[in-house]
DNA sequence: TTGAAAGCGCTAACAC
DNA sequence: GTGTTAGCGCTTTCAA
């Protein structure tokens, strides 16, 4: 390992010079040459700073922990992960995610964390929902990523629910849809997703005129029992458009028009929210879907974080995706859906 | 922050001694009672570690590199990054997860990661492919996971392709159907998956006295074209029993199958590897699915790796998925299949 | 404009 | 058994 010792006694100037010159802390303190010299060296040798031992001098390390309790068992992680770990690095970070099935193996992560110095996290739940922050993260710089504190004490970036279900709605109307059904969901996790976006869908009917009808919201869990609830909301409403919560919610409408004949884009129309990206690999570009803005979540949370920790001000957390217009119905293109950032207190450590 | 030197004057000793008792190094060479005291002492004050001056001292630090090109588009990593972390953990490392869209990026992140001197690290692919090891990481200790070398230079964690296929294809065999197709993919990039898949298909006919017939092999893409390719199967052959590649490829089948009326379970069988987990919230229990046992490459890459840095001779990998039965068709449990560790000279950084 | 020196918190060789 | 001491590689006064 070349050291910066090594460069001094090469160039013949001392490890102060060297420090200054490589840190770029020579404006008017070095003489030009001098510092050309160093350079050169340092180039020469190919340095490459221990990081340790700076962060253990300056008592700061670039890293942000990601911390979530669930990401073996979500596919959509990925996207949140990649855009924190992309804007930590625009700005100089390192992104280390941590993870475990339950509190306990999360707080023992957390902790081998801070025993490197690492003090301000990302917390994740991997699909909006109320969580309790870890005791272990409440007295430090932390900012949510799709996920809703119950306490409200945080930054927090997440997918604006309301609008997804009021986009999508919408969209089926403009397909001229008479009758729109909504299929979601009944398991207790996602609540915040389901209220919000259930909500979009009956803003939606109202600002156009439509009446709603309870009869067409089919709240399903999975599998067989699912199938047949859908089945049953066909029969019975034969609706000619649906807003499915997810992928698999799709699916079940997919299999229950194809029984019945029923050419999707055709005969009825689908808005599905892609969890799992499966349906824009096979679906589209028959339905249109509604990708979560994960990747920008993850991105502009780290950022946030980062502008805590470096007390630096930062613009309002921007929306890009605030933009982009629901493509039409055999459009190709997934909708990135609105983001939203909910601005708190944000909190410092002592 | 607590410190060694804080502990030690509260308890009248040198640090070297607390050093001694907090490492566990004090057996016989520091007397019982005062031992415990430093103990106490370090409790009462909530004594951590500061990892970055141990490793600046020891010049190594316990956490490895898990390198991946493709994290952000791929479902299924989470189950591998959270294997490695397990195995990780529980031997007392931290991992690390960088990747990138483009090698450039991948080794910036990497070089980060070696300034800290991090100096082990896992390859993964996302999806078993013969990928090229960037040149940053060729001189260090390195396991692949779900992924192939090249060049065949260092120890690999993969799935059992050819087993996949054959046990498929054998179930469907035992599930009475006299038809079997197979439904692969054209896109070069699971070559390695296509190819092992569709020859344990072909040896599994084989081996039960069946003909291949190269008119049930239906390798496609995605969306329209697929769908029409899988619907002149079913009109062409009047297959009974599938195996697909995948959760897209397994709902071109259902589609087809919906539209003839058929059901799934009872006028035909399938059998699915679950990429992205939808197929087992959906259609299972009515589909057998072969889960990729991603948690289990990733924690047996992080074993090897672990084990090849601190020279530990370990067993060969232990494969406790061979063991797994396939369940009746019937069954809801996924299953899980046979990993298989490929061993390769390990290579050492000088 | 440069260098000497102290010290971040820890480990480990060596005295006593 | 226990303490003294010398660093690991770097940053940062402070004196020259």
């Amino acid at each position: 390992m070349v050291t910066m010792k090594q460069i001094a006694e090469r160039t013949g100037v001392s490890v102060s010079t060297v420090s200054l010159v490589l840190n770029h802390r020579d404006e008017g303190r070095v003489k030009a040459d001098i510092a050309r010299k160093v350079r050169t060296t340092a180039q020469e040798l190919g340095y490459q700073p221990n990081a340790l031992a700076r962060s253990l001098r300056t008592n700061k390390i670039p890293i942000i922990g990601f911390v979530s309790e669930e990401v073996a068992t979500t596919p959509y992680a990925g996207g949140i992960i990649q855009g924190a770990q992309d804007a930590a690095r625009e700005l100089g970070y390192l992104l280390i995610t941590v993870s475990g099935d339950d509190a306990a193996t999360v707080e023992q992560e957390v902790l081998a964390l801070k025993r490197y110095g690492i003090d301000a996290f990302i917390y994740s739940a991997m699909s909006n929902r109320v969580v309790t922050i870890p005791q272990c993260l409440a007295d430090y710089p932390l900012v949510l990523a799709d996920a809703t504190d119950r306490d409200n004490r945080f930054p927090a970036i997440e997918p604006d629910e309301f609008r997804i279900g009021y986009d999508a709605t919408t969209r089926l109307i403009e397909a001229g849809c008479a009758n729109i059904a909504y299929v979601g969901c009944t398991t207790p996790g996602p609540i915040i997703a389901q209220r919000g976006r259930l909500e979009g869908y009956r803003a939606a009917l109202d600002d156009h005129g439509r009446e709603f009808n309870e009869a067409l919201v089919c709240n399903v869990d999975g599998n067989e029992e699912a199938l047949r609830a859908v089945e049953h909301l066909f029969a019975e409403q034969h609706p000619d458009g649906f807003f499915c919560f997810n992928d698999s919610r799709a699916w079940y409408v997919y299999e229950c028009a194809a029984r019945q004949g029923l050419i999707v884009g055709k005969d009825i129309s689908v808005v599905g929210v892609d969890n799992h990206r499966v349906i824009a690999e096979t679906f589209a570009p028959q339905l249109t879907t509604i990708a979560l803005p994960h990747y920008e979540m993850g991105y502009w949370a780290a950022d946030k974080l980062i502008s805590i920790v470096e007390h630096r001000d930062i613009a309002p957390t921007p929306n890009p995706l605030m933009l982009a217009p629901i493509p039409p119905l055999d459009g190709e293109e997934p909708v990135k859906m609105h983001c939203v950032l909910i601005e708190k207190e944000s909190v410092r450590p002592q």
